[in-house]
DNA sequence: GCTATCATA
């Protein structure tokens, strides 16, 4: 299909180009290659800036003589107040704007409306939601559940749930309502900006909780949260009984959590007609919720954009990239002022692109005479500061008068749904991201890189009408967007390894996970896949209850196989190690290795490396990183070592996390004394009591994984020698090779003798694995006999 | 001889 491409070197590719561009810019055709199509609405959104805040000084707290004032309506009663002639579920949107004119503030006693608050009220009425704020309460009152559509720019996110608020009351019967988010930036910042304009402190009557921070208090009435805190909520209260109202924000999205939540949702409102559902989603999918949703009634507002021309090209590109840098100085060249956003995949495609389009920038300043170009690589792992960067102003023209300058953020999906940045008014989009896909037959989860989905493609398309009329850049042709492309990308729980999720739907309480209703049901071979998976963990019986170890491996946010390693490990005299380890097992890579000093990035990895292998490696760095020379300044200390200190306080942040839950289930925290002989062999073996299931044999020069027999090589990445013949792995990565990474040696007879279900050798096909482990297991009868005999 | 999209508890 002509969205693929064949990769040929870029640089070959490269040369020749800048002839290209010049000639196509003398004869002024240098669209040439793209066909005008159509006038698409673009994103703007009224979202909050979390710097805003800092702003004001936002505190009323000072005011407040309760009055009567105004209206006749009130004095402030301890019931309502402003609010008091409020009925629950029957009041107007009228009713409504009375109350939020003031004086005084109708969610928080005694106290008076500030004049920012006014400011902000205007702004928040010319948003296209209030225009349907009756439409909307008539459909509340009306129904159970509703969908919600509203495009970005409509002010859904802050303003809906304020509605509800003034129509809900919850705290008239001590209830609060959700906003769930599935970011948890997003959750933060719509709560700082909702507590402003409802002129309230954050934390009080509205908060948020995400991990890590629970900003709420016994005054919450309106809480913004990650769908995932949700979820976990739900686990101990299945009826999510302290919310009256439920908004599930983003469904579109379709997070885990999401799916998981609707599922759940679903089965809820049934046991409670007193709650409230509302699935807010853009515009693309909502039939979709509605149908789910037993036909629940479907209101859609339209959102506040600048229109964004949209480009294809005439022929396939035979390679992306090339074509992307090729579009980008195009651009640059020809086009009015304004920022140019790129989409490329990967950390490594990014920053080549980074310093290509440097290059040939510096030529077309010298020979073509054009404006000054910034270019700014966008991606997770680059450090905060560096991120910070792409905020910076475009650079002014050389001199006054001369071309514009300008700035090109070369970004992966991260600027298309987590970041926005104003200023962009061209977007190049070659039709590829990097996406998640799982096979369950040999519980492999890579990164592929794929073509984009339609809805993705829109998405990507709006960034250009954030602050005015943009375009676009689709580097395939019309027909390979109509015909090629799919609609929507395949939510994440068709993508994933379900373990984890399956765990959690037990705790739920949802007993019959084949006839739970989710909107797209998984593969029955990945459920199958699951199930098999904790139930050699123990994790689940042979009926497939919840065990005992299940209950309490489902209590931390945590893989199933590392929740069951951390809970045995008191049994091997580690469980402190074993903490420190699941917690940097489940951040980010430790390592840096920049391409600029491989060399010595490798040499400080030494200093911390351990014969037998990754995990005690990266326990190592963790112990170094923790001692006194290393706390004098972390930052210095982890930047002079090749760690990463985000990834590295991260951990020291799950760490304490998983340590409260320990102490909260009585899990004992012991170590082995360091100068035991047994201390390193004791969490080897506490390693696989989690990944008995991850083991590769040595078999000649390559490795081969025990029962699902794939080829495997060691990452290059191991400190470990090529003379161990067992490993333990923490991940199976599939790229230009199968490798494993993060590896550790044990001993085969550990394996019998921890992971005894997982080992019943009559459940292993014939091969050198079988037969080696046979001989093992002999040798161990024969000692134990001796032994017994004596 | 190394290819980490983005999130989440």
């Amino acid at each position: 299909m002509s969205l693929s491409y064949c990769q040929i070197d870029p640089v070959e590719a490269l040369e020749g180009r800048a002839t290209r561009i010049t000639t196509a810019m003398a004869e002024g055709e240098s669209k040439s290659r793209f066909k005008r199509q159509k006038v698409s609405d673009a994103t703007d959104n009224d979202r909050a800036n979390p710097y805003l805040s800092h702003m004001f000084e936002g505190n009323d707290a000072a005011g407040g003589h309760a009055n009567g004032y105004g209206n006749g309506q009130t004095h402030d009663s301890a019931k309502g107040g402003m609010l008091a002639s409020f009925k629950r579920h029957a009041s107007t949107a009228k009713m409504a704007k009375v109350a939020e004119d003031g004086p005084n503030n109708p969610f928080k006693q005694g106290h008076q409306l500030s004049e920012r608050y006014f400011g902000i009220l205007k702004k928040r009425r010319d948003l296209p939601v209030h225009a349907q704020r009756q439409e909307f309460l008539d459909m509340f009152q009306k129904s159970q559940i509703l969908v919600f559509v509203g495009e970005t720019g409509s002010g859904k996110t802050t303003q809906i749930p304020q509605f509800v608020l003034y129509d809900d009351l919850p705290q008239l019967n001590g209830k609060m309502v959700a906003c769930t988010q599935p970011r948890r930036v997003a959750a933060m910042s719509v709560a700082q900006r909702v507590a402003q304009e409802l002129d309230v402190t954050l934390g009080e009557e509205v908060g948020y909780s995400i991990r890590f921070e629970d900003m709420t208090s016994q005054k919450t009435i309106l809480k913004y949260m990650t769908d995932g805190m949700l979820l976990r909520e739900a686990m101990n209260d299945h009826n999510l009984s302290r919310y009256s109202v439920i908004i599930l924000d983003e469904a579109h999205e379709r997070t885990l959590a999401t799916d998981i939540l609707m599922g759940l949702l679903k089965e809820v409102v049934v046991r409670r007609p007193d709650l409230k559902l509302i699935i807010m989603s853009a515009t693309l999918d909502a039939q979709k919720f509605q149908k789910y949703f037993l036909n629940a009634p479907l209101l859609a507002v339209p959102g506040r954009t600048h229109p964004v021309e949209i480009f294809y090209t005439q022929e396939p590109e035979r390679d992306y990239v090339e074509a992307a840098l090729r579009t980008v100085l195009q651009i640059h060249a020809t086009e009015p002022e304004g920022d140019i956003l790129l989409f490329l995949t990967g950390e490594e495609e990014i920053e080549d692109a980074v310093r290509k389009i440097n290059l040939e920038a510096d030529e077309m300043i010298r020979e073509a005479d054009a404006g000054p170009l910034k270019v700014y690589p966008l991606y997770g792992t680059l450090p905060p500061m560096q991120q910070q960067r792409i905020f910076d102003p475009a650079p002014p023209p050389f001199k006054k008068g001369g071309r514009p300058g300008r700035k090109c953020i070369v970004s992966t999906n991260i600027a298309e749904t987590s970041l926005t940045i104003d200023g962009i008014v061209y977007v190049v989009d070659p039709g590829f991201s990097k996406q998640k896909v799982y096979n369950p037959r040999i519980r492999v989860e890579s990164l592929l890189v794929s073509p984009i989905s339609k809805a993705s493609a829109q998405q990507r398309a709006g960034r250009a009408g954030r602050t005015r009329p943009g375009k676009c850049f689709r580097l395939y042709t019309e027909d390979a967007f109509k015909k090629e492309l799919i609609e929507q990308s395949y939510p994440e729980i068709l993508r994933s390894n379900l373990a984890s999720t399956v765990l959690e739907l037990k705790k739920l309480g949802v007993d019959d996970l084949v006839h739970f209703d989710l909107m797209d049901p998984p593969a029955p071979e990945t459920l199958m896949r699951a199930l098999e998976e904790l139930n050699y963990l123990a994790c689940l019986d042979d009926e497939g209850e919840l065990t005992r170890l299940g209950q309490l491996a489902s209590e931390f946010p945590l893989d199933p196989a590392l929740a069951v390693m951390l809970i045995s490990s008191p049994e091997f005299y580690c469980s402190n190690e074993i903490l420190s380890l699941t917690a940097l097992l489940s951040v980010p890579q430790l390592f840096v290795r920049p391409a600029s000093a491989r060399k010595r990035a490798d040499e400080m990895k030494e200093l911390f490396a351990h014969q037998d292998g990754d995990h005690l490696t990266m326990l190592n760095v963790y112990h170094a990183f923790k001692s006194p020379a290393a706390q004098e300044n972390q930052k210095q200390w982890c930047h002079d070592h090749f760690l990463s200190f985000r990834a590295l306080q991260q951990a020291d942040n799950v760490r304490l996390q998983l340590k409260r839950i320990m102490e909260r289930e009585e899990l004992e925290l012991v170590s082995t004394p360091f100068e035991d002989r047994k201390y390193y062999e004791n969490i080897r073996r506490a390693l696989v009591a989690g990944f008995f299931m991850q083991v590769a044999k040595k078999d000649n020069k390559i490795y081969v994984t025990v029962k699902d027999n794939q080829n495997v090589l060691l990452h290059p990445s191991t400190v470990l020698g090529q003379e161990s013949e067992w490993v333990i792995y923490n991940e199976f990565v599939l790229t230009s090779k199968n490798y494993i990474r993060t590896v550790t040696a044990v001993k085969p007879e550990w394996l019998l003798e921890i992971g005894e279900n997982y080992y019943d050798l009559d459940t292993f096909s014939k091969g050198e694995v079988k037969t080696a482990l046979m001989r093992v297991r002999d040798k161990v009868r024969k000692k134990q006999l001796i032994a017994g005999g004596r």
